[in-house]
DNA sequence: ACCTTATATCCGTTCATCCGCATATAACTT
DNA sequence: AAGTTATATGCGGATGAACGGATATAAGGT
């Protein structure tokens, strides 16, 4: 099976698969997710430092770090009435430094791209 | 300068960089692109030939095309009538994997994760 | 010139996602 | 028990992004 010239099968075959890791792209989508993510990075820290170092409401800080949460890119240690978050995997660093060195070398194109956000 | 504990400054430190990072990902989170750039991988295709691989209509495939080609994903070589894509940077195919990787190892808690899609 | 083929763009609709605000739950304090 | 602090969830509204279908542009064929 698989007698085609593919490099290694880079997608799941399944279409859920696809979706999945599609889902999971798009929880890196989002400046605040990502701004998250650096913050969260080598030390936990609790919900309040994160709506104190992102900005946002209390509530959609929170809801954002569920979010990562759900996809595995953060972890919660639960202590009393605290949650402490912080990057549960390596391979998170990796992901966001790849994206940014492909990013940085495409930046003008990337600008000028309106078909992902219009006025941005 | 940047005498902090941070490991290399995961993202840009200007609030624009950070918008460009989570809109190269946003990119790929949109499983027909993540199919597309699958496909463009190894050898280039027309659009046509993209469009009968996806299976959505030829504005739509040609629209998708464009955007992966504004954020450097693939590239264009025009011949005649015909356009060929394929994929520019064999970072790209580095990328998806590591993503493939961390979203199988959390399969799970991915796709019970109804804060970014609750229906899929 | 006319018709076909290949690709790109525009338009209106529908669905997804983000936001702030209000509220619910749960744990400490006194 | 009542009040305070920390976090999570629900709601309506606004914007973003996907789609199909129609149309524009451009190259080849006859």
């Amino acid at each position: 099976m698989a007698a085609v010239p593919e490099p290694a099968a880079l997608l799941p075959t399944e279409a859920s698969g696809v979706e999945m890791v599609a889902k999971f792209f798009r929880a890196l989508g989002d400046p605040v997710r990502l701004r998250l993510l650096e913050f969260l990075l080598d030390e936990e820290h609790t919900v309040s430092e994160c709506v104190a170092h992102i900005g946002l409401s209390q509530g959609r800080v929170s809801t954002h770090l569920a979010c990562l949460s759900d996809c595995g890119y953060v972890q919660a240690r639960r202590q009393g009435r605290f949650a402490h978050y912080r990057v549960s995997d390596p391979r998170v660093a990796e992901l966001v430094l790849l994206a940014r060195s492909l990013a940085a070398d495409n930046a003008a194109a990337l600008a000028a791209c309106m078909r992902i956000t219009p006025s941005a």
